[in-house]
DNA sequence: CCTGTTTTGTAGCAGTCGCTACAATAGCCT
DNA sequence: AGGCTATTGTAGCGACTGCTACAAAACAGG
């Protein structure tokens, strides 16, 4: 009855979850993808029932994986100061275990912003998850100030990010150094 | 000698920048460009050696239609304030003038993070211009602090670009004016 | 008009895309 | 063993990609 094979669906979906958080969804094509993990093409279109399902799950796989690195690295108490908070999401950024979730989410609010599925709709769920992360981190008490600052890491990383290729990545360094300044005089003035 | 066609090679390019400008990379392939102005992929690769050159054309002069637009809204003297800038450059988002540009800026860095040709160049290139030009504007008299300033515009005006599609542009708007706030307090104190 | 060059159309190549029809295997149950 | 279902392979469809070979026009100068 429960059948066991050598690659089920959720070896399928957890495989392809790492896999495309190291290569992107530049290759995100059916075979490729069926390559990389030892399968077929065939057998991803057996366990789901289009490519858009197949990403939905990988990409929800992806998405679950940045919330745990995300929480074992910073846990929700105690709320902190902006600038603590951007300082250790700066730190996981360069540690390199932030960025590779970071470019695949700017891919896929690339694709979103084409009407492209599933990526719409998933770019509409992990943007507010993230931001909700952040805003549940800052011990900011005004709520409208609280999202705003919110909004402001989330723009400002995930620009720091896209803009992580050119310049040998001086602009998002030192845009992110600038803002924690910022912070830092607004805080102590 | 000096021949003439219905479509020449500038007319072409010139028309490809506004086309590509309003749709973007996603359907950027020679027979739907073609399509769109009126033409032949054919036509596409006798004006141009191949792809990769009619796009780096056609990006050129999108480059120098900004700038164009850039410096007819925001001229170069006298220096503003990063607050004052800031506000500049945010109406011109608001009034849509700005938000095409930058949309297809973010498109290239994906492209150019994959390390497709012609736009891993055109990103550095583009990037640094935009940059000089931010900081060209800004009258912070440490050359440090406000190369920082520039890159924290840059960056934060791209991510809030990038989110714009998600929340009904709630992240963006508010990023900027976050950051705003933050500036002007930090003129003030 | 004729000749030669420049500009275009038509057809097609070899590759990839998402997806499917059909058949072959493999494993279980009796 | 025989049958039944779950799993997998093979082959292919129609559409698209960048690009090219070849030839038909269109246009020039003589």
């Amino acid at each position: 009855m429960v059948s066991r094979s050598r690659l089920d669906r959720d070896a399928i979906v957890a495989q392809l979850a790492t896999h495309v958080l190291a290569t992107g969804l530049g290759q995100a094509s059916l075979r490729p993808l069926a390559k990389a993990i030892g399968t077929s093409d065939r057998m991803l279109l057996y366990y789901f029932p289009d490519k858009s399902a197949l990403l939905r799950a990988v990409l929800g796989q992806v998405a679950g994986s940045l919330t745990s690195v995300l929480d074992a690295h910073v846990p929700a108490a105690p709320a902190r100061a902006p600038t603590v908070l951007l300082a250790e999401l700066e730190v996981l950024l360069e540690d390199g275990l932030l960025r590779p979730y970071l470019k695949l989410w700017t891919e896929i609010m690339i694709a979103a912003e084409r009407g492209e599925e599933p990526f719409a709709s998933l770019a509409e769920e992990i943007s507010a998850g993230f931001h909700r992360w952040v805003a549940n981190r800052l011990d900011v008490e005004d709520h409208a100030t609280r999202d705003a600052l919110a909004s402001l890491l989330l723009v400002t990383i995930d620009g720091a990010v896209l803009l992580g290729p050119v310049a040998q990545g001086r602009h998002g360094r030192s845009a992110l150094a600038a803002l924690r300044g910022l912070l830092e005089t607004d805080n102590n003035g």
